[in-house]
DNA sequence: TTGCAAAGCGGAGGGTGCCTCCGTATAGTA
DNA sequence: TACTATACGGAGGCACCCTCCGCTTTGCAA
């Protein structure tokens, strides 16, 4: 029952570990500027690269999305922790909301992986989705527990809600206008309110 | 000073308007199925009509949008009129709401048109970007003049929030989890929760 | 060092969609 | 019926998507 031939696989090559950084760092940069619909040949063009490099590297648009923003989706979770030790159940709760607003403000491209992360159905996101996910379980169930909000609402629900709310980041007044929705939606939250 | 030649202009072809039809409905239909992104060229092969005609009927891609959705627009801004009349100040936001949630649920086109309505940028769409946000401004300032919801919110958060809380309509679950955010975020608009 | 094959590169190519332009067809009018 | 304003439709130029495969580079072993 040999999982595997292990065949002292050789080492991997250098310059497709350096394609890879080249990548990845264009592709921060355009997708932060242009969004989720920025081309991929202008990735591989700005990294200097073949486009069937690009897709060597990254077999698909999502899977690139998910290399360049797993770091945020990561900080994120860790910071829904974090929020847990440091603050009161519902301000933490705000707090975390607020904080996922902010780091979408910087980058369009997050949006996009942010709602992938957000939805289950895609196996590429699961590790993303399943962060999100349990941060978002830890601080609603702690709030709940305390009693200090309704009980009905989901991580889903949650997650919902701050991918909706950040969608048009561009217009003006964005951020104090998200802002005040996430204040609404937190006291909304808070038992007693029905 | 006269205004026009009014040269006694010759009566509107037929076919032409018969294909502003055509197009209208394979839009509807495209629109609905496909969400925003569907491919103009496959809304006029269903129409049974050249890509250039349906170029001149509906000059961008959010002329077409706006014709298809026009009448969508209008019933939920004659909704808020009604709901003023007929329920009370908080009742009628909620109601609103789920309404229009309830009028994306069955039209995935609608979704980009409600966004493209909210913002005021387009030209376009000045019109049903105005209807909204009398709307909601009706809405929001009887309550608040009621004294039943802070003060603070503009027409401008309720779009968003409502176009916000429209996205991906395709998950599991969708509307109930929409529908308990629509009343976190009402509840939320209440007064003394803060 | 050298030779070799695994691993990786990159861009041509076929497909789709966007939008414009203009020769052709046709509906209204005289 | 003839004439012309009006409308039609699709070819054409562009950008992008993604795949495929001949060529290059790299790591390794002799």
């Amino acid at each position: 029952m040999e999982q595997k031939p292990a065949k002292a696989s050789r080492k991997p090559r250098a310059d497709s570990a350096r394609n890879r950084e080249l990548l990845l760092q264009a592709a921060r940069e355009v997708f932060s500027a242009g969004g989720p619909g920025a081309s991929l040949e202008g990735v591989a063009r700005k990294a200097g690269v073949g486009i069937g490099t690009l897709y060597r590297h990254f077999p698909t648009r999502d899977a690139l999305f998910e290399a360049v923003y797993r770091g945020d989706i990561d900080r994120l979770a860790d910071l829904a922790e974090q929020l847990s030790k440091e603050a009161g159940p519902v301000e933490a709760l705000r707090l975390w909301l607020r904080e996922g607003v902010e780091v979408v403000a910087t980058k369009k491209g997050m949006m996009a992986t942010l709602a992938l992360a957000t939805d289950g159905k895609q196996d590429l996101f699961a590790y993303s989705h399943q962060r999100l996910t349990a941060a978002a379980t830890a601080l609603l169930s702690r709030a709940v527990e305390a009693g200090e909000i309704r009980d009905d609402i989901t991580p889903e629900d949650l997650l919902r809600a701050l991918v909706g709310l950040c969608h048009a980041p561009d217009r003006p007044g964005w951020r104090t206008s998200v802002a005040r929705l996430v204040d609404v939606l937190v006291d909304g939250l808070k038992r007693g309110n029905g």
